[in-house]
DNA sequence: GTGAAAGCGCTAACAG
DNA sequence: CTGTTAGCGCTTTCAC
C-alpha cells in the first residue's frame, strides 16, 4: 500500500500535521524539522493522496482543460497543440497539473456536471470558440468553479478570458492588401458560429469600410477552419476573380493556395494571399505565407496563470486579457519585405 | 455548494446509505425506493464527489491515459487522435471517464509518482512505443495500479498490452513489392528506440530473407515518424536508386513522396511506395498511397476495455491482444487493384 | 431492505 | 513551533 502522512510522521518522529505543513510549505516549521522531514519524503518518494487532499482542503492543484470538440477535429489544426503546450508549461512552473478533457459533443452535458462537481480540479480552462457552448453555460450558471476561456465570451461580461485581438489583426491584414493596391479583395471567413470567425470577418469589414471599398458578396465565402474548408471555399471564389484573399486561418490559406495553384493562377502575381495564425508551417509554404501571427502558446500560458491567480486570490471581477497580433509579411501577398 | 448524498437522502426520506446503494446499483434496494431516489437524483442532476468516493472506496471510475511524449510531436501524427477517440468512446460506454496526461519528458518522473499514488484514477493506459519508458518502469515496479500498454512491452512478459501485428503487416507489404518484381526495395524505418519501429523493420527483414533477397545497407534509412523524417530519409535514399520503398508510417511515406516527386521521379513508375498505418489522408495523396492499415481506433477501444476488465476482475495473468493488419492496395505501389 | 457508525488520508483550526 | 482534534463526502460492514 502507498504510504500515508501518518507513516512519514512516524518515521520522522513528528506529528502528521507537521508533515502536512512541510509538504505545503507552511512557514511555521522549524528549519531542522523541515529538513529532516523533506529528507524522508524524498528518499521514500512519498506522494500525498490527492483525493484525500481534495476532500479535506477543497483544492487539488489540478487544472482542467476542456476542449469541447470532436477529438479528431481538435488536432487537425496545429493551434491546439501549441495552446496545450503553453498551458502545460505554465501549470508545471506553478506546481499545478493539467488534465485534458476532450468533450465529444454527445457527452458534453454529462461531462459538464462531472467536471463541476467532481472535486478533482480547482479550476477549468475552456478552449472553445463555439458560441453558446453548453459546457461554458454550465460553468457560468454553476458559478462554483473558477474558469477562464481562451477566446472571448460573445456576450457574458462576467466571464474571464484571454483572447487575441482578432478583429484588429484581421483589419491590419486587409489594410495591408488595400495598401498594395488590391481592388477585389475577397475573404474566406471561418464559421460564424465561432467567435474567432465572427471577429476576424468583422475586421475585414472594418478595413474595407475604412477604405470606403464596398464589400462584394461574391467575394465572401465561408469555410471550416481547415485546409479542406479553404480549398473548397477558394474554388467557389475563383470564378469571381479576386485579386487578393484574406483567409481567416493559415490552414484555410493553405487550402486556398492549393485551389489557386491548381486553377493555374500564380501567387502573389494573380492573387495575393494572407492568412491568420502564424503557425510554424506557414513559413514553409510555397510561396511563404503572409499571415497575422497570434501568440498561441502565450495565450495558453496566460490563461493558466490567470486561472491560478483566480483560484489563489479569489475576487468577483473577471480577469481579462487581450493579446495583440503581428502582421508577418512574406511572399504570398506580393509586397517586398 | 454542491449537494451531497446527505442532501439527497433528506430529500427522499431515506438514509445516506440507501442513496449510495442506489447510485452504485446495489441489488439490495427496494424497487420503489430505488425509483424514488433516482427520480430525485436526476431532477437535481446530482453528481457524487469523486474525491470522496475515491477516498472511501478506492475507485473513481476514471482511467488515465498517459502519452509520454512532447505535446507537439504527439499531434503531428493523426495516430494519437484516432487512438484517443477509441479509448474515449470505450470509456464512455462503460461508465468510465478518461483523463489525458501529456508527459513532457522532464516531468515524466515526477508525474509517474503522482499518477501512481494520486488515488485519482483506477488504472492507466500508456500509449508509448519508446523502449525503457520511465513511466512504464514506475508502473511495473510499483505493481499497485492496473495498467495496459498500447504497443507491446519489449521484454517484460508480465505486462498487459494490446498491439497490432507490426512485424507481419510490414512483411506483407514488402512481400507485395517483391511479388511486383521490385529488385531494389528500400525501407525508411522508424526510430529503433521505439518498439513499433523495430518490429516493422524486422518485418521488412523477414520478407527479404524469405525471398532470399539480400538487404543492401544503402537501401535502409531511418527517420522520425513524421513527414519531415520521411522527406529527409528519402533524400538520402534517392541517390542509391531504389525501385521501391517501404515506409514505416504513412507520415513518413508522405514525406518520402514529396522528396521523390521533387527529385523528378514518378510514383509508382520509377519508384513504388508503400506506407503503414492507413490514416484517412493516405487515400487522398497523389497518387493514393498503398498502405498497411492498422485498426487504431479499435486498439484504443480494446485497451480501455481490457483495462476496465482488469480493474473489475483482478487476476495475476496479464491481458494480451494482438490485432491483425490489412494491406490496402492503391496506386502508389503500381499494382492494379 | 435499510440505517447507524466507522473510517478512507488529508488539512485546518485550536490549543499549548 | 508543534500536537490534538474535527471533519471533508462517500462506501461499507454490521446490526436490525
Amino acid at each position: 500500500m502507498p504510504l500515508t502522512l501518518e507513516d512519514i510522521a512516524r518515521m520522522s518522529g513528528v506529528s502528521r500535521s507537521t508533515v502536512s505543513r512541510v509538504i505545503n510549505n507552511d512557514p511555521n516549521v522549524n528549519e531542522t524539522t523541515r529538513l529532516k522531514v523533506w529528507e524522508i519524503i524524498h528518499t521514500i518518494n512519498f506522494q500525498p493522496n490527492l483525493a484525500a487532499r481534495s476532500l479535506a482542503a477543497g483544492r487539488t492543484q489540478v487544472l482542467g482543460l476542456v476542449i469541447p470538440m470532436a477529438v479528431t477535429s481538435i488536432f487537425a489544426d496545429p493551434y491546439f497543440p501549441l495552446l496545450i503546450q503553453g498551458i502545460s508549461s505554465a501549470c508545471n512552473s506553478s506546481g499545478y497539473s493539467m488534465m485534458l478533457w476532450l468533450a465529444e459533443p454527445d457527452y458534453e452535458r454529462r461531462m459538464a456536471g462531472q467536471i463541476l462537481y467532481s472535486g478533482l480540479i480547482d479550476g477549468v480552462i475552456v478552449a472553445s470558440n463555439v458560441m453558446d457552448d453548453p459546457v461554458v453555460e454550465a460553468l457560468v450558471n454553476g458559478k462554483k468553479l473558477p474558469f477562464i476561456m481562451v477566446g472571448r465570451h460573445p456576450n457574458d461580461s462576467s466571464v474571464s478570458y484571454v483572447d487575441v485581438d482578432n478583429r484588429m489583426g484581421a483589419a491590419q491584414a486587409v489594410e495591408h492588401l488595400i495598401r498594395l493596391g488590391k481592388k477585389r479583395i475577397a475573404t474566406i471567413r471561418g464559421p460564424q458560429t465561432m467567435v474567432a470567425g465572427v471577429d476576424r470577418f468583422q475586421g475585414y469589414l472594418d478595413a474595407m469600410a475604412q477604405a470606403k471599398m464596398k464589400v462584394d458578396p461574391h467575394l465572401v465565402e465561408e469555410g471550416e477552419f481547415s485546409q479542406q474548408g479553404g480549398f473548397q471555399a477558394m474554388q467557389k471564389l475563383l470564378p469571381n476573380q479576386p485579386d487578393a484573399v484574406f483567409a481567416a486561418s493559415d490552414m484555410i490559406a493553405v487550402g486556398a493556395m492549393m485551389a489557386i495553384q491548381e486553377g493555374g493562377w500564380k501567387i502573389p502575381e494573380d492573387i495575393a494571399l494572407v492568412g491568420f495564425d502564424g503557425i510554424p508551417s506557414s513559413a514553409h509554404t510555397d510561396p511563404p505565407l503572409t499571415t497575422v501571427r497570434q501568440p498561441i502558446t502565450r495565450s495558453g500560458a496566460i490563461a493558466a496563470q490567470l486561472l491560478i491567480d483566480m483560484i489563489e486570490n479569489p475576487s468577483p471581477t473577471p480577469r481579462r486579457m487581450i493579446l495583440s497580433t503581428e502582421l508577418i509579411i512574406r511572399k504570398s501577398c506580393g509586397a517586398n519585405p
